[in-house]
DNA sequence: GAATCGCTGTGTATCGATACACAGCTATCC
DNA sequence: GGATAGCTGTGTATCGATACACAGCGATTC
C-alpha cells in the first residue's frame, strides 16, 4: 500500500454549509478577508480547519478571475540554462526578487528547443510573460503575442506591442573593439551562436552583399586572403547582418564598426563562433584562433565564460595576455576580476527585475526606458604597454 | 495610449461554429489529437488561427480535469535562493531538467520568509510539490500536506506521508568530522543557521540535558572551560539535538560522533553559526574562531562557501593550510577543487532531479531508495604530515 | 452474414470558484 | 428626521473547458 488515497477535495460549499455562512461569505474569507465581519471570518477558518480544506481550487479561481497569479518566463534555451548559465542566473534572480515582493509564483516554461515549445507556452497558466534573448524566428515568440497576454523580451527579438528591455549591444561591443583591437593586426572574435541552427564554426568576416536583412543562405562566401586557400572550398563568411539573434547581431556590428574605426576590413576578421556558452568549447576554438599563420593577437569574445576559455587556451599554448594577446569579455561575472579581464558590466539582475516588473505593470522609475546600462570595466587583459 | 486592448479570449465553442464542428472536438484537437480524423483537426486549427484562438484556456481545463501541468518548488528561504545560491541552483537545475523532459513547468512558489508564506503554497496551482531543506516547525510543511497532493521533502524535515530524499548526512559528518579533527586539539564547527529564527553566534557544544528532543529554551549553558570566564554570562551552548534544520542536526551530531571518537568533549568543540551560507559572513566568524587563546586548530564548515570564508580568513591572519589549521568544506562546488579544499561530494543536480520524479510519479530505478550516495573527498586542506 | 470492433463525431453535465447586484442594518450628516 | 453612505451577508449567473456516454459507420472476424 503506498498510501495517499486520492482523498476528495473539500469544496467550498461544504465548509459554507459547515460554518453556517453563505458560500460568498466564504469565498470573501480568503480572498477578501476585510470584506467580512471577523465572527464570520473566524467561524470560516474553523470550519476550513475542521474540514481540511485546502483553500479555494486555484484553477476554479483563475478560471472566473482571469488571473493566476503566475509570472511565465521563456528562455530561448533549454529550460536548465535557467539554471546552469551564471547570467541567466542572475538575471532569474532579479526576476524572482520581484515576484516574490508581490506575491507572485514564478513558473518557468519547459522549452527544450523542440517543436513542442510552442504548445508549452500555449498552456502556461501565467498572468504575464518574461523572455529571455531568443532568434528573431523562434515561433515561441508567436505563440506568446497569441497569448494576448503583456509580455517582455530582454535581448531580443522586439516585436511590435511587446515591451523590450536591453543594453545598446552594439556601442557597448564598440567600446569594446576599440579597446581590444588597438594596435591590433589579426583581430578574432568569439561569439554566440548565429542562429538557432547552433552550429559551431570558425570563418572570416563577410559582409552582407545587399541589405542588412539580406538571408544568411545568400550571403557572400569570405573574402579570404591568401592564407585560407588550397584547404578545399571556404565557408562561408561571417555576415553579422545575417545572425537571427539580435544581441549576436548587435555585437558583431559593433565589433565591426571598432575593427573599421582603425581602418581594418571586417573581411579580416577571424570569427569562431560557439554552440553553447561554455569555456570548455570556447578553449578548443581559441587554441584554432591562435595557432597558425593567422593566430589572433586580439580577441574580443561575446561572454566572460568564453573568455576564459581562451586564456586558458592561451596559457597552454604559452601566450602570454596582454602581451601576446589581448582580451575581453563580456558581462563582469565573478570569474571575471580574479582573471584581470576587461569586460563589459551591466547589471543582468538588475535588468531581470526591471523586466517582472515590466511585464506585471508595477513599474519603478526609470522602468520604461528601454535601454538599460552598461559600462566597459577596464583590467590588465587589455593592458598593452 | 500604452496599447494593448483587452481583447477578450476567444472562445473554444466560437471556433467549434467557426470550423463547423461541435465543441468536443475542438478540444480533442487539442487535448488528444489522435482522437480525431487529420481532416477535422486541420479544420480546427484553421479556424483556430483565423480567430486567433490560443488554445484551451488553462485555468478552465485545469478546473475540469484536475491536472495543471505544474510542478510546484518550496524553498525554505527567500525565492531568490533558487538563483542565489549555487547549491540550490544545482539541485534546481536537475529538478528542472526532469520538468522539461515531461512538459510540466516549473512553478517557484514566492516564499520569502513571512507569513504569507502559506497562503503562497496554498495558492499554488500545482501538481506536486518538491520542498528544498526547511525547518521542522515551518507552517510551510502543514500547508502542503494540507494540499493533500504528492509532496517530496529534500533535507527535512520528515513528515508522514510524504518522500523525503537525503544523504546520510550524520555519517558524512562523521567521515569529514574523523578526517579534520584528526590531531587537532582546538576542533571548531562553522555551522548553518540552528532554526528559523537565523541568528549568528559563536558558543561552545552543549549537550542535550535529557532526550534528544529537548525543547531549545531549557538546554543546558555551555560547559564552559576556564577560557570563557569573565566575559559576562556565557550563552547557550549549541545543542545538535536542538537545532529544528534535519541537514543543520544530523551534520552536528555527525561532527560531535567524530570527535567523541577522537576521546574529545563536545563541550570543548567551538561552534561558529552562520545565518546565511554566505563566504562574506564565514571570513568574519571565522576570523574569531580562528584567534584568541581558543584558536582553532581544525574547522568543520557545512558549506563549501563557508569553508571559503575560513580560507580568506586564514590568510590574512597568516595561518597556512593545512600547517596550522585543517579544514572541511561539504558540497564540492566547483571553488572547492582549485582552493584543494577537502569536502563532501554528493550530487545535488541528482538528487533533485530524484526528487522531482518521484513527485511526479515517474520513478527511475534506484529512486525508491530514501538515503543518496556521498563520499568523502581529500584534499590538500586535510593534509598534516 | 451476423457479430464485433475501432474510429470518429456529438450533446450534456459538471468541475469550483468569483463577479455582480441587491438587501438589511447602523452610523453619519445637514 | 430624512437622506446618504458604509458595512456585511446572500443568491445567481457565469467563467471555459473536459469527462462521459452514446451513436453512426466501415472494416474485420469466424
Amino acid at each position: 500500500m503506498s498510501g495517499r488515497a486520492a482523498r476528495r477535495r473539500v469544496t467550498m460549499a461544504e465548509v459554507a454549509r459547515a460554518a453556517g455562512v453563505s458560500v460568498m461569505t466564504v469565498s470573501y474569507a480568503y480572498g477578501k478577508p476585510g470584506r467580512v465581519s471577523d465572527e464570520a471570518r473566524a467561524r470560516v477558518r474553523e470550519a476550513a480547519e475542521r474540514l481540511g480544506y485546502p483553500g479555494p481550487h486555484p484553477g476554479a479561481r483563475s478560471l472566473r478571475s482571469g488571473r493566476t497569479g503566475n509570472l511565465g518566463v521563456v528562455l530561448g534555451e533549454h529550460l536548465t540554462y535557467a539554471f546552469d548559465d551564471p547570467q541567466a542566473t542572475r538575471f532569474m534572480s532579479g526576476v524572482a526578487q520581484v515576484c516574490a515582493d508581490h506575491g507572485m509564483a514564478l513558473t518557468l516554461v519547459p522549452v527544450t528547443g523542440g517543436p513542442a515549445d510552442v504548445d508549452r507556452v500555449t498552456e502556461a497558466a501565467v498572468d504575464a510573460f518574461v523572455v529571455w534573448t531568443t532568434a528573431d524566428d523562434d515561433p515561441v515568440v508567436d505563440a506568446i503575442v497569441a497569448t494576448g497576454l503583456p509580455a517582455v523580451i530582454h535581448g531580443g527579438p522586439r516585436r511590435e506591442g511587446l515591451s523590450f528591455v536591453a543594453a545598446d549591444d552594439r556601442a557597448a561591443a564598440v567600446a569594446v573593439g576599440r579597446e581590444v583591437f588597438a594596435g591590433a593586426r589579426r583581430p578574432g572574435v568569439l561569439s554566440f551562436p548565429l542562429d538557432r541552427a547552433r552550429v559551431s564554426r570558425i570563418a572570416f568576416g563577410a559582409s552582407s552583399p545587399d541589405s542588412p536583412t539580406s538571408p544568411p543562405a545568400t550571403s557572400a562566401s569570405a573574402s579570404v586572403d591568401g592564407a585560407s586557400s588550397g584547404t578545399g572550398p571556404p565557408p562561408a563568411g561571417i555576415d553579422p547582418d545575417a545572425s537571427t539573434f539580435r544581441v549576436t547581431r548587435q555585437r558583431l556590428r559593433g565589433y565591426r564598426d571598432a575593427w573599421a574605426g582603425t581602418g581594418g576590413d571586417w573581411a579580416a576578421v577571424r570569427v569562431a563562433v560557439c554552440s553553447t556558452n561554455s569555456a570548455s568549447e570556447a578553449e578548443a576554438l581559441a587554441a584554432e584562433l591562435l595557432t597558425g599563420p593567422e593566430a589572433c593577437d586580439a580577441v574580443a569574445a561575446m561572454g566572460d565564460e568564453l573568455a576564459l576559455g581562451v586564456l586558458r587556451a592561451a596559457a597552454r599554448l604559452g601566450l602570454t595576455v596582454p602581451g601576446d594577446l589581448t582580451l575581453c569579455g563580456w558581462d563582469d561575472s565573478a570569474a571575471a576580476a580574479p582573471a584581470g579581464l576587461t569586460t563589459i558590466a551591466q547589471s543582468l539582475r538588475d535588468q531581470g527585475a526591471r523586466c517582472a516588473r515590466t511585464a506585471l505593470g508595477v513599474l519603478a522609475p526609470g522602468d520604461r526606458d528601454t535601454e538599460v546600462a552598461w559600462s566597459l570595466v577596464r583590467r590588465q587583459s587589455t593592458a598593452r604597454s
